[in-house]
DNA sequence: GAAGGGTGTCTTTTT
DNA sequence: GACACCCTTC
């Protein structure tokens, strides 16, 4: 019992140990949180703890997996009896094994964003609502209605709301209902109400598990405290950081914090502020940023090691410049011997990452992107799985509608609508509808009969589950749908792609099918995996990379060299944070970007940044570059050099005006007669229609043709 | 039913 | 600038 202590900290210790039932660790970035989790764990089942007397909760598949192998490491065998999982994962167990209790269908599926997106959008259609109806926005209110447990009905009798909203909301409960459809927020809303409705279910699993953990907690909704209240009857554990809580826009509740601590007042607070990663210098700017929030529960981080370097700000003179100030650290640092993997470049949006994969391409340096589409949500993946989950539940309308006509097999829009219009007058589902549109005749018979063949493909494919194996079943899908013969017709580099991405899809399946038996069930565990894992953007190749990614998907990672782009105010804090009153989220979302970083951070700024293709405008540091004490700061600014056409930046052949604006270079200072001096910003369009932005010192930007300006170099 | 043109949008993301 | 979506046209 010694050894399993004698790694931690006092705090550590005291929070692995206590014999309160109610414990909340406040656990600043890097003062290891998952350490702590796991040691608790340990600790428990030596003092007799059952592994199936725990439940662990966490937010992303990734972190479930990292525990359960740490937890197997400290104690071989335990993990794997242990119930460790993402609150959507153990939902799903739940609804699964109580599935009648929860007014579901045995065989019932989890639907996906974009599946939602478009079930939504063609309700909308159908409703024949007025032209300003956006789907978008609709899911979006439906989802924040589910995520706070409100139905339909329920808003419908107590609220004033947008009755269209309402109307959607409502048929889109039926429709699914009606399919076996589940979205993600409904699998919690479900799994809830059939705790609420069935007390004895609750008692049953109170009973079971004596110790419930929690992980990042600070990003629980309004749904999952309520859940996780309900089902604690012995000892709730949670671990979180009021300061790392940047979800809130998808309903986490920072509140849930304070609600905790008033809902079980029994409670012991455990503060965790060593940290293990940064230098001195990163946490205390960190630490000084974090301050300027109102709304905390309050932290100080501090640390045993050294000052380290100071943070960097490079003041760029646009988004190119700032690219090229970045590649050229990077490679200063690889020179000096530091490996790829422990440099990440950290954006608030996606759409930085573009200049810098240009820059990291041509110089040769590997990078990895994270985020982005997923490998099973691809297109051609989506299909290919919407065959299955047909076959697998025939009622399921989203994946008749995505496939029905795909490949093209000539049912159209005139027979589609047939067939929704008897589905919606009968209250059926599609696939039903089809049967009997051919029965009773109500298609011409060229229509008929491609929807009869239609019907005897699908029919041909349930067969095979009873007698084939799950990957001879995938196969036969792709062949004899024509899913793989319409991407071959298409000779593109995406369609090259597509296929390969089938081919993988294909030896997943295998490798899947291996693993398990009866084709039956293999193809619902395999839907379920898929639908709750969404899984890495294909590439699994542990190259040493460069990492690119957002700062939201930074949280929970560390590396020893950090750049943080685009620090200008708009980008981040982002325009729309500003305007909604999400000032203190940005912060937080700035403050978990800062504490990645264990050795150095870099923070760029671009004086001007062009973006959605548009005008190149003017843009403002961020405010959280000042918020940081100068003391903990040097300050960079472009050396005209930068902009010189090196190696590092390859101009494209658009840059390369031949005549009137190659003589000027990107920040090359100029002299207008009426302006005065200024510096170039950037430049457009060729010869007599050449014209450059100049930021005057006296006069601001402006955009002048270059063949009137009379500019003069300096 | 496919292909081409015009239009509007453009945070963050896991499940 | 890129992509999705809608409409028109063949």
């Amino acid at each position: 019992m010694t050894d399993l202590l004698s790694s931690l900290n006092e705090y550590q210790k005291q929070a692995v140990t206590t014999d309160n039932s109610a414990v909340l660790v406040l656990a600043g970035a890097g003062s290891g949180k998952t350490r702590v989790l796991i040691h608790r764990i340990a600790w428990c089942c030596q003092q007799g703890v059952m592994p199936h007397q725990f439940l662990a909760l966490t937010f992303t598949n990734k972190a479930a997996a990292e525990m359960k192998v740490r937890i197997e490491n400290l104690l071989p065998g335990f993990a794997s009896n242990i119930w460790i999982g993402t609150f959507h994962g153990i939902a799903y167990r739940l609804l699964k094994m109580h599935w009648k209790q929860a007014n579901l269908s045995q065989n019932f599926q989890i639907i996906d964003t974009d599946d939602q997106t478009q079930l939504i959008k063609r309700l909308v259609k159908e409703a024949k609502l007025s032209d300003d109806t956006d789907a978008k926005s609709i899911q979006w209110q439906i989802n924040h209605y589910k995520d706070e447990g409100l139905r339909a009905d329920y808003i419908e009798s107590g609220f004033q709301d947008d009755p269209n909203v309402l109307l959607i909301y409502k048929r889109y409960e039926q429709l699914c209902q009606r399919s076996g459809l589940v979205d993600f927020a409904e699998l919690l809303l479900r799994s809830l109400e059939l705790f609420r409705q069935n007390p004895d279910l609750v008692a049953h699993y109170q009973d079971r598990f004596q110790h419930i953990l929690v992980d990042e907690f600070q990003d629980t909704n309004s749904i999952q405290y309520a859940w996780i209240k309900l089902i604690t009857g012995n000892n709730l554990f949670i671990v979180g950081d009021d300061d790392q809580s940047i979800y809130s826009w998808r309903g986490a509740k920072i509140e849930n914090l304070t609600t905790f601590q008033s809902d079980f007042p029994q409670h012991e607070i455990i503060r965790l502020e060593q940290n293990y990663r940064s230098t001195n210098t990163i946490l205390s700017a960190a630490n000084a940023v974090i301050k300027f929030n109102q709304q905390r529960l309050g932290k100080d981080l501090w640390c045993e090691g050294a000052e380290g370097d100071l943070i960097t700000v490079f003041k760029a003179m646009n988004e190119k410049d700032e690219a090229i100030y970045t590649i050229k650290e990077i490679k200063k640092l690889c020179s000096h011997g530091v490996s790829n993997r422990d440099i990440a470049i950290l954006y608030r949006s996606n759409a930085l990452s573009r200049n810098f994969e240009e820059l990291l391409v041509s110089n040769g340096i590997a990078y990895r992107i994270y985020g982005g589409l997923r490998f099973f949500e691809r297109a051609e993946i989506k299909d290919v799985l919407a065959y299955l989950k047909l076959i697998h539940n025939s009622d399921d309308d989203s994946s008749y509608i995505r496939i029905v006509n795909k490949p093209t097999r000539g049912i159209g829009q005139k027979a589609q609508s047939v067939v929704h219009e008897l589905a919606n007058e009968q209250s059926i589902s599609l696939w039903e509808a089809s049967v009997k549109v051919c029965e009773q005749g109500l298609l011409k018979a060229k229509a008929k009969s491609s929807l009869v063949n239609f019907i005897q493909l699908i029919n041909d494919f349930k067969a095979m589950t009873e007698s084939d194996s799950f990957s001879n079943l995938t196969n036969s899908i792709i062949e004899k749908t024509g899913l793989q013969a319409m991407h071959e017709k298409e000779h593109s580099e995406k369609a090259i792609m597509r296929i390969e991405n089938i081919k993988e899809f294909l030896v997943a399946v295998k490798q899947f099918d291996s693993e398990h038996q009866q084709t039956d069930a293999v193809v619902e565990d395999f839907l379920s995996k898929v639908s709750l894992d969404a899984g890495v953007n294909g590439e699994t190749s542990e190259q040493d990379s460069v990492n690119l990614m957002t700062l939201h998907s930074a949280k929970g990672l560390e590396f020893s060299y950090v750049f943080i782009c685009g620090l200008e105010q708009g980008l981040f804090p982002h325009i729309n944070s500003i305007m909604d009153n999400q000032l203190e989220e940005e912060r937080r979302l700035f403050y978990v970007g800062m504490t990645r970083a264990k050795e150095k951070l870099h923070l760029t700024h671009a004086c001007s940044r062009q973006r959605f293709g548009g005008r190149p405008t003017l843009q403002k540091a961020s405010q959280f570059i000042e918020e940081i004490p100068s003391q903990y700061v040097i300050s960079e600014k472009s050396h005209q050099q930068h902009f010189a056409r090196t190696q590092y930046y390859e101009q494209k052949p658009k840059y390369k005006s031949i005549k009137s604006a190659s003589a000027f270079e990107l920040g090359q200072r100029v002299l207008h007669k009426k302006f005065g001096e200024g510096i170039i910003l950037d430049h457009e369009g060729e010869g007599d229609r050449a014209r450059v932005q100049v930021h005057f010192d006296a006069e601001g930007s402006k955009w002048l043709a270059v063949a009137y300006a009379k500019l003069e170099t300096l």
